[in-house]
DNA sequence: CGTTTTGCAATACGTTCGCATCGTAACAGG
DNA sequence: CCTGTTACGATGCGAACGTATTGCAAAACG
């Protein structure tokens, strides 16, 4: 699924996915360390350890490289949670909220990534659809986590139902959402212990 | 209090708070529409009208520059909390947590000034001092004021006392501030409203 | 008035940047 | 084999960068 035809020719196969992944985890490798301001085309180059015509043939601009970067993140959080299909509604409500939390180095170099390209968000549109777009997702998910755990809850005492409920479960997500993000942070900056963030996040979303 | 005695000569006098200030103020107009990555001396002189040689005849250097944006950042952020030194503790606790919340074009300035250096701070030691101290602050700030509004409601009905009650307000305060940042942060790009970020913090607030 | 020191503009310099260009090795299809 | 196309390393270029340097106007002090 990974080799592509098309009518004309087409020499020299090489896996592009697997090139174009190799740079971008290079480019997360150096926002992690040096932020975001020590992307370059060189640097990047350098801890892919591949030419920077290289990274002209697969991404043509910087622009292009860092959205690039920045979609890949995202679709690796989409892809982490798709694993937990299975899993009951509160277990995954409790994964979307608490897998950002920064657990092991390599989880800490994913949310720096994360938090550089939000600030970057701040000022750069392409960058900003983007981040919404995932956290209008997140926040979609978690409504609905949140409404199947209550149903399957609601067997004998029947509930307020419609608008009502709805908007609860709305401000319950962001709630959820929010607290998570400035729980990151801490945990991040070493402010707060990984254990200490998740447990608190637990609390909060027992309480539904 | 604004002119300075030493043993020597002074000529020239100019007020030099006044002018460094001129050029933090001109330094977080060029990241608040740039991000931190546009920032450069040659930026910074023209939005503040003024030459590259004075910005470093003030500051020296870029990264000094930047550093005193950021501690101007946090006492400004200190001063505003003072005024309402003879407020209750309640109101004071709502104004800490919410003061960030950007209501206008100059609070979305401010915050996305804070942000960036948010940002920064994870790869740049002396800004992540800086911040952490501020937050400590502040965390601090709010444990003591939730202790004090309980002392205030504790009158008939004595509660636990003691390090169950400290450790209990440190939670608290940890997780107002938390959600205050992840509602901020929702507000800056324009997921949330102001009033529904703040109506959010108020009824957290009020279940204390 | 003359000396000395500060405040700052101007500019020169070496580095690093993103990007365009060119050259070539490798391979698919005829 | 030959031809056409791709992959991509190498290199060059102009712009922008941070900083060091230089020079001078203005003002305080003797």
């Amino acid at each position: 699924m990974r080799t592509y035809w098309y009518p004309g020719r087409m020499p020299k196969v090489v896996d592009h996915e697997e090139r174009r992944w190799e740079i971008v985890y290079a480019l997360w490798l150096v926002i992690a360390e040096q932020g975001i301001e020590g992307v370059s085309l060189r640097h990047v180059a350098a801890a892919a350890d591949v030419s920077m015509g290289r990274i002209q043939h697969y991404f043509g601009t910087k622009e292009a490289l860092v959205l690039a970067g920045c979609t890949a993140l995202v679709q690796s959080a989409h892809g982490g949670y798709q694993e937990t299909a299975e899993a009951a509604p509160r277990v995954r409500l409790l994964h979307v909220v608490s897998q950002q939390i920064p657990r092991d180095d390599a989880g800490r170099m994913g949310v720096s990534v994360w938090y550089a390209y939000v600030a970057k968000s701040i000022n750069h549109s392409a960058v900003r659809q983007v981040l919404a777009e995932a956290r209008r997702g997140a926040e979609e998910e978690c409504v609905r986590l949140i409404q199947a755990h209550r149903a399957s809850l609601a067997d004998g005492a029947r509930r307020a139902a419609g608008d009502d409920a709805d908007q609860a479960a709305l401000e319950q997500a962001r709630r959820l959402l929010a607290l998570a993000d400035g729980l990151t942070l801490r945990v991040l900056v070493r402010d707060l212990e990984p254990a200490e963030a998740v447990a608190m996040l637990e609390s909060e979303v027992g309480r539904i």
